[in-house]
DNA sequence: TATTGTTATACTCTATAACTATA
DNA sequence: TATAGTTATAGAGTATAACAATA
């Protein structure tokens, strides 16, 4: 189960490649896809679209942020991320002001409003995911709940 | 680290729930909407998007399936994979057929071109996921791996 | 000249509603 | 009357290209 060698070649695709490493990367991109699909259908707000829910997360951790950081973090490109701001600027949810040292940036940091949404709607993903996850078993949240940070920390690289 | 307790309300929204829990529900949404952006970009077959691929690699499991079966199991709506299906024909990656005891429905299995293609993409995959991984360490790739067929199991659910 | 952010525009994917054919 | 699939249409989200303002 626990690795020894920490090869860094473990996953080349080379002939030697052990299939599990294959399948697992199939699971994992068909797994991912498949449940990104339901989520956007489970959004707590309905009027908030998913990257705008992840972007008041990341505000959530960071404090503040340019909407060129926030556009990197969430892995979209820059107007994507002018539109995202602006409707959450219109939702109440963020505040832009100017940037202290550079008149081009922008600060966009997260609303009173935003904190005490984030605070219901974890609430309810809660109930949501409990359903789903209450048929799992122990071993298998537990596999899960090891892998969410991993899983932030790839979409991160 | 393992549980003891098969407690099915671990995760009911009460007030005793423990903190991990709601952290990695928001690490789990958060990280999957991420990476599910960035596997969409990094599509092996440009012409091919990632629910196109998903049917695929189900097509690949089950053999055959209808164009309803094929809907439920990628949670997409019926007309949605009308067009996925005849977009993947119009590629000669697979091939319809009538439902031998229904004529209202059809039979949809993949050809050997699509064989091939997911032989081939698989290796471009690693390729990509070997560049990410390859910054992990031992400990979280072996995470990620466990996680892969219970992620796929809860879009399922 | 390079960089930050915006505006204008188009594309991809999916959904809903209405329709056809078969059970 | 119910079900499988399709057609027509609309909407959400994102991208690219061109532009403005500032460094």
């Amino acid at each position: 189960m626990l690795k020894t060698m920490p090869d860094p070649s473990r996953l080349q695709p080379s002939a030697e490649t052990p299939p599990d490493d294959a399948t697992a990367v199939n699971a994992l991109r068909s797994g991912v896809m498949r449940l990104s699909r339901r989520l956007k259908h489970q959004r707590v707000d309905e009027s908030l679209s998913p990257t705008e829910m992840s972007v008041l997360g990341t505000l959530a951790q960071c404090g503040s942020a340019t909407p060129g950081e926030l556009a990197r973090k969430e892995h979209v490109q820059p107007p994507s991320m002018t539109r995202i701001v602006a409707l959450l600027e219109a939702k109440g949810l963020v505040r832009l002001e100017p940037h202290p040292e550079d008149r081009r940036q922008k600060v966009v940091s997260q609303t009173e409003r935003a904190e005490a949404m984030l605070e219901e709607s974890r609430r309810k993903r809660n109930a949501w995911l409990a359903e789903l996850v209450g048929q799992l078993s122990d071993e298998e949240w537990d596999a899960l709940r090891a892998a969410a940070p991993v899983l932030e920390k790839l979409a991160h690289l």
